[in-house]
DNA sequence: AAGAAGATCAAT
DNA sequence: TTGATCTTCTTG
């Protein structure tokens, strides 16, 4: 069973810590979510919101729960979950998923990104998404329904936060989430 | 029509 | 530390 819309429908901090240590699936392959990073589409310079206008189209039109996935440096899709706590602004926003620790469908990842070792599949935005196989094609698509989707999976989590990662506007706030202690994280933590 | 910026990654 | 590579938006 997928997580379902209301899961989608919190302020994107929430969504962006509820997220570790929860599945993502995308067909034969999945992993559990070790990092993520939240975005406000309101009084967040670093949303694409911010300086996108047809970012801020895509938001009015999808529901909560839609894939939002985009080419960056022209060489790498990253895969964001829309969300929508209400109101339409800092309780909207994004969750971009950061780095997955490999459970399921590690030869076809293996295949897929060109490396053997386990914690340089999907340990990076545009790693996991060239091994599971998420390019433009699914952008738009909601991910309640599947193949693509979340899993519950971990009850209890320990979660900690940093500084988000590669951005330059807005980089002060600490809305990176991180699972404790786990090796598959794309970069180590910034100090807060 | 042209240019700049950008939520990255792997090789040097 | 650097180069690869391309979409979106802004400026002329």
């Amino acid at each position: 069973m997928l997580l379902q819309r209301e899961f989608f429908e919190r302020d994107p901090l929430t969504c962006a810590r509820a997220l570790i240590g929860q599945e993502l699936v995308a067909g034969p392959c999945a992993g559990i979510i070790v990092e993520t990073e939240a975005y406000c589409a309101a009084g967040d310079e670093a949303c694409h919101t911010f300086f996108r206008p047809s970012t801020r189209e895509f938001m009015s039109v999808h529901d909560p729960g839609a894939a939002y996935v985009y080419l960056n440096y022209g060489m790498y899709w990253l895969l964001n979950v829309l969300v929508k706590g209400g109101g339409g602004g800092a309780e909207d926003g994004f969750v971009l998923i950061r780095a997955l620790e490999p459970v399921v469908g590690i030869e076809l990842m293996r295949e897929r990104r060109g490396r053997h070792a386990l914690h340089q599949l999907c340990s990076g935005p545009g790693k996991l998404t060239q091994a599971l196989g998420i390019t433009g094609a699914e952008h738009g698509v909601n991910l309640c329904e599947g193949p693509i989707g979340f899993r519950p999976r971990l009850e209890h989590p320990q979660v900690e936060t940093a500084l988000r990662v590669g951005i330059t506007k807005a980089a002060h706030l600490p809305w990176r989430y991180l699972l404790k202690g786990s090796p598959f994280i794309s970069a180590p933590t910034s100090s807060l």
